[in-house]
DNA sequence: CCGTGTGAAACGCTTCACAGCA
DNA sequence: TGCTGTGAAGCGTTTCACACGG
């Protein structure tokens, strides 16, 4: 391949998901036509500036000509190398409710390479319900053979919060190691499990005390 | 009103995303009859150490007792009184597809005390439906007056990417400052607002980053 | 002269160790 | 003795300034 191994140094989380951004947009880019980007044009697209820019690609190597730019198609296939966004990822969904049924409904995510291969809920009143897309609701029995069968990495957990751990435990157990998690509270997980949670609580929580204090 | 003002001090993001954290467990306790708790057993649920929690609450104040812990109820209230969730704060939602649905039904962070008063979309067909809690969905223009009639001060955007700098200007416009907004992409407010996003896309693409490079 | 790539400085958050008080 | 509260150390990220090459 090309010159620039990836460096196995310590990357800041922050800077992965700058780059998840980057490549969003050099995505775009790429579909209008442009041939070359500079740091400056993208940061300012993200409020960011220039050598936050830098500094993230640099991480992983040198993409760029000096004077000149990235080139948009060369960069945006990088960054997808590198993110692991080349291929597509397989995920479960536990939970057939408001927020699973949104997030199943919501297939922003599927340019991206993230596909929903199987849904799972403990209530039986939505076992066998059928979706899009050929998918029908499981029992969470089935997750654990699931997982096997499909090729399943990444679990997506959107059950009431008392149902978290349990929908977690469910996946890990089946050999999942990466969890977007809905739910607000506590929830543990093995430390070789990347769980990453969305909190909508502390979100506006957050806000609150922004608007509560300014 | 006690003896510790809020210091005004550079506080940490993740503090006050923490102190949420915080507050809800204390609810919890003190519906079970809690009446005191150490830094060491708050920090045991979420994982964490107990001097993270000792120094985030120490950036507003001194609330424990040396040798005995802190006062469950007393803590939650004053935590409520620094996060701004003593009282209800009024949320307009913009865009009433699946995500804004999901949204709207799903009503835990009503308990933190966040309501939505308002719902609007830019499509004529969703304009006039009749949601729950006498909701009704309203056309883009309302947005101006539904927020200085209602008391509204915070913004929630659930609207394609595409239409996520509009639905964002006609919420500063109508002088919102504190916005939370699902679409992925860019958008960019006036600095005197804190906007806060919800990126899916991000997470997915940094758990993809660790299944990729483990 | 332009824009990239990067070592080093600055900064901010986390962690620590212990003083202080019940 | 037990647990809080906090100054200071440690560490990781951001920011800067400039060398480098087109």
């Amino acid at each position: 391949m090309g010159a620039n191994a990836p460096r196995r140094a310590k990357i800041p989380e922050s800077a992965i998901r700058r780059l998840s951004f980057y490549h969003r947009h050099l995505r775009d880019l790429q579909a209008l036509g442009v041939a070359t980007i500079s740091s400056r044009e993208i940061a300012r697209v993200y409020g960011l500036e220039p050598f936050q820019v830098r500094k993230d690609l640099s991480y992983f190597g040198s993409f760029g000509r000096r004077g000149r730019g990235y080139a948009v198609s060369r960069l945006r296939q990088r960054l997808g190398l590198i993110l692991g966004l080349d291929s597509e990822w397989r995920m479960a969904l536990v939970g057939a409710g408001n927020i699973g049924m949104a997030i199943f409904r919501y297939q922003e995510y599927r340019r991206l390479g993230f596909r929903i291969a199987a849904v799972f809920d403990a209530d039986p009143d939505k076992v066998g319900r059928e979706l899009e897309h050929g998918i029908t609701v499981e029992p969470m029995e089935r997750i654990g053979p699931a997982v096997g069968e499909q090729d399943i990495r990444i679990g997506i957990v959107a059950v009431p919060p008392e149902a978290a751990q349990n929908a977690v435990d469910a996946l890990t157990a089946a050999g999942i190691t990466a969890i977007l998690s809905f739910p607000g509270g506590q929830v543990l997980v093995p430390k070789d499990v990347a769980l990453r949670r969305v909190s909508l609580e502390a979100d506006l929580a957050a806000l609150s005390y922004f608007l509560a204090n300014k």
